[in-house]
DNA sequence: CTGAAAGCGCTAACAG
DNA sequence: CTGTTAGCGCTTTCAG
């Protein structure tokens, strides 16, 4: 039923070696040849068999990218960069969603180990990182995506999340905020102990400035709108009177947890809001919502650009860190005090 | 510097047919067997190639998903039900972005064919239908996701967006408008142009009702930024009293430019928006957009239902077509105008 | 229950 | 330039 190089050699009355030559050498092969031969692929309907090539080369020609959480555009976007940057040279990507489970992480980095990707590229679900370095020694690149350099040996293209927390902080303290609140995640994702760390920092330099932690276990939406409902009275009391919500997704749900039901709390007189990622939606929320930027798109890019330099070298690895500054978006959500 | 099956039946002092059996069939090997096996692989590292597996095997454990827009949260999340129903059968998934460009989903589709995936799950690109029934017939089970049963020989999973568009478009009449407008997307994605007819078939039937279409080239934010923009001073002159947007990211848009800029337009009372999708940040906009609810997961999760179900039959093809109806969510968007 | 051997479809030498 | 041939790593009969 599958048609193979035999069959198209015998059609064409080639060959199965010049057949495989006009596949992947064209060059060496007379061109009244190759017309033959593309007829007859073109007649029987000859598809290669990547699995049969792939066993030949030892490599596959697909990369694997495994996020977080798929569901969040700043991910979708990330993917988007890499995806761009792959088809330039020629591979395509292979998305995965870990759905911050590290047993589904796990699972996805067998099958793309036992799948003899090109590379890997993670953002990692808690400590990846023994997984991760045998991968890499088994000869499968990686590159750790939206990690902090130094952290590890691997390569990696992350944004420097202690910045961006800092500088979010900062602006509402410089808007006149002092009881600060960072909401949503948990201190094992690095990110968010980052930005709070970030934070923190940031509150120290100014007098009379606290900062408390209000955790969840998810980053999402839905999350988001608990913590706002349940800050809600805090809110309305004066107890909080800045928030920094640890993504754009809690931001927005914690903006409709806080707006929603009969206390009136307003934005941003009673309470500054700026969230992170900058996210499109984040622009469209009901208080366009202040937030930090990263640069999606070019963290999936970098990434890639590690893995091929990694590639490369081969034995000689160049150990890479990229590190990109955040930028901080003002929008309605964090305007200044009027008392 | 791979290890083989063949070093690992070295290492245990067994047969590479052995070894095979161990790993695909347990069952019939001695469990001392199974054991020094198992140590060997333990030791040595061992992990299977796939390429070879698939070789031998002609047909890959994955199933390619291709979305029109990673962007949208729609597909993500049609995407997390595929992934979720794969993951009982113990099948990966590929996911790709055909970004709505029919030339990147041919390319897709050539390279899952020549990976002889298990089968494709595709929302198409304009006419992709013979291509698909080609794939098809070469043997690649192929589903069609969100295209109306009837329309194809190919098993479809879809939404009645006829249906949809109607309930939306009668919800605003119910509401008290007369003046709509179908705004985004082109007539040559099904899906809207089928939006469309339903609006305007609920709009031939009240007496003095109008809709009008109002195009764009891409579904996105972006696009229903510039469309709401576009709209304000009609919608200020009154012409407009109903927008009917292709999809929530179009109708986020909209509200976005219809809001922003110095004239003064209201939502609702000025005009009437609803969306489409049932996205989680149509819920989260400024005015909180009502919306058509398609059942995302499930749309997912059906697409691989008839994927295995093709697989099942092999020779004698079920032809199936599943229909989902879709659900009106009512928000603020489309309250009732107060004149 | 285990071993030996024949390919799956393709590419990459190496001859001609 | 083109043909021949030896595997890539694995599964799967078929004997033992």
């Amino acid at each position: 039923m599958q048609v193979s190089v035999r069959d198209v050699a015998l059609r064409a009355g080639v060959s199965v070696g010049t057949v495989s030559n006009v596949l992947n050498r064209p060059s060496r092969v007379r061109p009244d040849t190759i017309a033959k031969v593309s007829a007859a692929i073109a007649e029987l309907g000859f598809v290669p068999n990547a699995a049969a090539r792939q066993l030949r080369a030892g490599k596959s020609t697909s990369i694997a990218l495994i996020v977080l959480d798929i569901g969040n555009p700043f991910f979708t976007d990330v993917a988007l960069g890499v995806e761009r940057r792959a088809a330039l040279e020629g591979m395509s990507v292979l998305l995965a969603n870990s759905g911050d489970d590290a047993e589904r992480e796990g699972q996805q980095l067998d099958l793309f180990e036992r799948q003899r990707v090109a590379g890997v590229l993670v953002v990692p679900v808690g400590d990846a990182e023994p997984r991760l370095t045998q991968l890499r020694q088994r000869g499968i690149p990686v590159v750790l995506v939206d990690r902090r350099a130094g952290e590890s040996t691997l390569p990696s293209v992350a944004v420097d999340d202690v910045a961006g927390g800092e500088m979010a902080a900062r602006h509402l303290l410089d808007t006149g905020r002092r009881r600060l609140a960072c909401v949503g995640g948990l201190d094992g994702i690095r990110q968010v102990a980052d930005r709070r760390a970030g934070a923190a920092k940031a509150v120290a330099d100014v007098d009379g400035a606290t900062v408390e932690v209000i955790p969840s276990n998810a980053l999402s939406l839905d999350a988001g709108i608990q913590l706002g409902e349940g800050l809600r009275e805090r809110v309305a009391r004066g107890e909080i009177d800045g928030i920094l919500a640890a993504n754009d997704l809690v931001a927005i749900g914690v903006q409709q947890g806080l707006l929603a039901g009969p206390t009136q709390v307003r934005i941003p007189a009673d309470v500054g809001l700026v969230g992170y990622d900058d996210i499109q939606f984040a622009a469209a929320a009901v208080v366009p919502i202040t937030s930090v930027r990263q640069p999606r798109d070019l963290i999936g890019a970098t990434a890639v650009e590690l893995l091929l330099a990694e590639h490369d070298v081969d034995g000689a690895r160049v150990e890479q860190h990229v590190v990109f500054t955040p930028e901080l978006v003002v929008r309605a959500s964090s305007s200044p005090r009027e008392d």
